[in-house]
DNA sequence: TATCATTTTTGATCTAGATCAAGGAACTTA
DNA sequence: TAAGTTCCTTGATCTAGATCAAAAATGATA
């Protein structure tokens, strides 16, 4: 009795999951879930704490569920390089091989699924689309790294904000700007993360994304409200300038 | 008789393979490669050909066996970035969701052997830990991603290059600095592509590179032999120095 | 509601690295 | 061996974005 109650339970934990849809999740069957449910652990996590930390052995593998995280590199005198913001749905722990390639951080307080590399590995022992998933998980965050890189590279402050304002008004799990529709009406988005971290993922200096918004906002390309509010007024124009025209 | 011949020829190509022991076809056994050989073509590449093009539909994969190829992108008003320079043994096209999110080009005359994204899902079947080896593969690479980042973000000139210089030292393969020894003797390394290429990978200008390689000199940190030719003088200054100290 | 702390914006200045412009080397071709 | 080509180095100058320094806005605390 006890069990049954667990089990269903457990079942509606992965069956109302925010992430179940867009995460590694959605190749098992719903009727599977209990043996999901069974080699994961649900963990919460503060705003502002770190929860992987590079350099430490790898045993886990995360699939974020609520919350937003971002993920970086340190160099030794502290300047910070982030790889990306992670959000619902989102896998993280493939860039490791022995030992994780990169830190997390709650952005806000965050819930995550924990599973073990151990637990992933039965898992895709039962269910062998699951490792062809995890590979797709992969090549999907590789294509992501090659825009990064050209971003990082070649790409003017002006590009990279550009850029960022486009890709933060990506839904969830879309993240190729060129895809995307051509209609013209102005975009409300949220940054959820601080200008530091904006500047930290851009490889600028937090006044440049500044006074860079400054320069949009008066070419009234986006209006501002508060801090955190933004609009994008002419997406065209912003993906333009974005991809290295405008 | 013939189709005997055939097959032992056949399965010669893949027991002298240069990138049987590193690449993705180590998993398989030598009494199974025939296997291997029906699903893939063996394709030669002349220098200065690409082979990938950044945006055409993935239907191929790739495992370089003789060569050095370029991974690059494209700005539209032809700003280049170079993700990677392949080597004996990697395995190309994981960056790709429905097409490839880069362009490879050989910088020499080229071997590789051609996989299609079919004849790998016939193999993957056939031999699951395939399907694991490709993981790891791009986890492999995101990890490489990561570190690429941080130098293409937040590191100085002088950071980049003496970062590229170390990793031209390291043997096929192994593509963690870090883990290296700390013997102090001179290497010597070949560098295979153009100074346009190193300003490309490092996302700086030939100028900058050439400066940059300038100063090392003065510092006897290098010395350089023509153009290509360079060695390591000191090997764990050049590594401080790619880390961000020095 | 006032005070303090933090974050963001704005301004003034500086500089690493880009750009522009010649020279040199090194490779090709005949 | 000479004459192009192409690639690399070196020098002079410029500039995008960094750094330094306040002010303004936002948010937290009491």
């Amino acid at each position: 009795m006890v069990t049954s109650i667990t089990s269903d339970a457990v079942r509606e934990r992965c069956a109302h999951c925010p992430g179940r849809s867009h995460s590694i999740c959605n190749v098992i069957d719903d009727d599977e879930l209990p043996i999901l449910v069974a080699e994961s652990a649900r963990v919460q996590v503060a705003k502002g704490r770190a929860f992987i930390e590079e350099g430490t052995p790898a045993h886990e593998f995360y699939v974020l569920t609520e919350g937003r995280v971002k993920l970086f590199n340190l160099l030794p005198d502290g300047r910070r390089q982030i790889a990306g913001f992670a959000e619902c749905g989102d896998f993280l722990g493939l860039a490791a091989v022995d030992s994780y390639a990169f830190s997390a951080e709650a952005i806000c307080d965050v819930t995550l699924c924990r599973f073990s590399h151990s637990g992933i590995d039965r898992l895709t022992q039962r269910f062998p689309h699951l490792e062809h998933r995890l590979r797709d998980e992969a090549s999907r965050e590789l294509t992501i790294m090659q825009r990064r890189l050209v971003l990082l590279g070649r790409k003017t402050a002006r590009e990279r904000l550009a850029t960022f304002l486009i890709e933060q008004s990506l839904p969830p799990c879309c993240a190729a700007p060129d895809l995307l529709e051509k209609e013209e009406k102005p975009i409300k988005i949220k940054l959820l993360m601080s200008r530091t971290d904006i500047a930290d993922y851009l490889g600028m200096t937090i006044e440049t994304v500044s006074r860079t918004l400054g320069v949009f906002k008066k070419e009234k390309l986006i209006t501002v409200q508060g801090v955190t509010a933004v609009t994008l007024l002419a997406p065209h124009r912003l993906r333009a300038i974005a991809e290295g025209n405008g």
